[in-house]
DNA sequence: ATAATATATGAGCAGTTGTTCATACGTTGA
DNA sequence: TCAACGTATGAACAACTGCTCATATATTAT
């Protein structure tokens, strides 16, 4: 470790530090997640990071419903519901069809339930 | 769907609802979620839900590695990784172990793996 | 056209979050 | 015991989030 005694490229910030992986660091410096990709999951996973937003979604996985079922269910005001169903499109989460008056919400893919079971086995253990 | 017509228990906010799936939400009632697993399955997606912890977590997937490892790969100060390494160990995504003045941080379980390889697999399509 | 229904949306506010700065804690070697 | 190093933590502040309220939009029936 005698080169860790003088700043070097690797390790910039401070002169020397002991528990530092030199050849990991070194390895896993091409391979990092890029900020953008880093960026796009953090939001993937805010829309999943609201309690009304997980319930909505656990409904959803029973199958598709409207609004105003989706409310019943979870038992908030059609506005809340509305805000949130718009957070979960925008995030790719959900999809909706349109049959007359009502618009019908359902899973946007496997990847949802996926992360959704998951998380419910991670959180039980 | 004339029962409708008259407030009724399965749809006390309303009168009557077209689109309503009386037979659906009936069924699914008992099965919710509960506000507790909501809670807690929230509060796991919230802990990946920032750039910068996905960017750590993204780290550790390609090994244990101490505070300065991570805060040289992130860019970030020491003081904003370990903020976040808290944040993360709270969440029970991260464990570590002293070795020397050196903190080893590691992903704690499979779950993570799983959540972080999903969520990457949801964005790029 | 008009009214009723189902849903969406903008503004505003209280509560939350992530960073920085300063400082404290824990470990090691002299 | 003391200094240096690696890491943790509390306070403070700007930025963001989710709700409510009021209102707008889209569809259907009369």
């Amino acid at each position: 470790m005698e080169e860790n005694k003088e700043q070097c490229f690797e390790c910039p910030h401070h002169l020397e530090c002991g528990g530092k992986n030199i050849e990991l660091v070194k390895r896993l410096a091409d391979k990092m997640i890029t900020e953008e990709e880093a960026y796009f999951v953090s939001e993937l996973f805010k829309a999943l990071s609201d309690m009304t937003r997980v319930r909505i979604l656990f409904c959803l996985l029973g199958g598709e419903m409207c609004v105003c079922d989706i409310q019943e269910l979870v038992g908030v005001t059609q506005s809340a519901v509305s805000h949130q169903l718009r957070t979960l499109k925008q995030a790719g989460l959900v999809k909706y069809r349109r049959e007359g008056k009502s618009l019908y919400y359902s899973i946007a893919d496997s990847h949802v339930s996926t992360m959704l079971a998951t998380g419910l086995e991670h959180i039980s253990e």
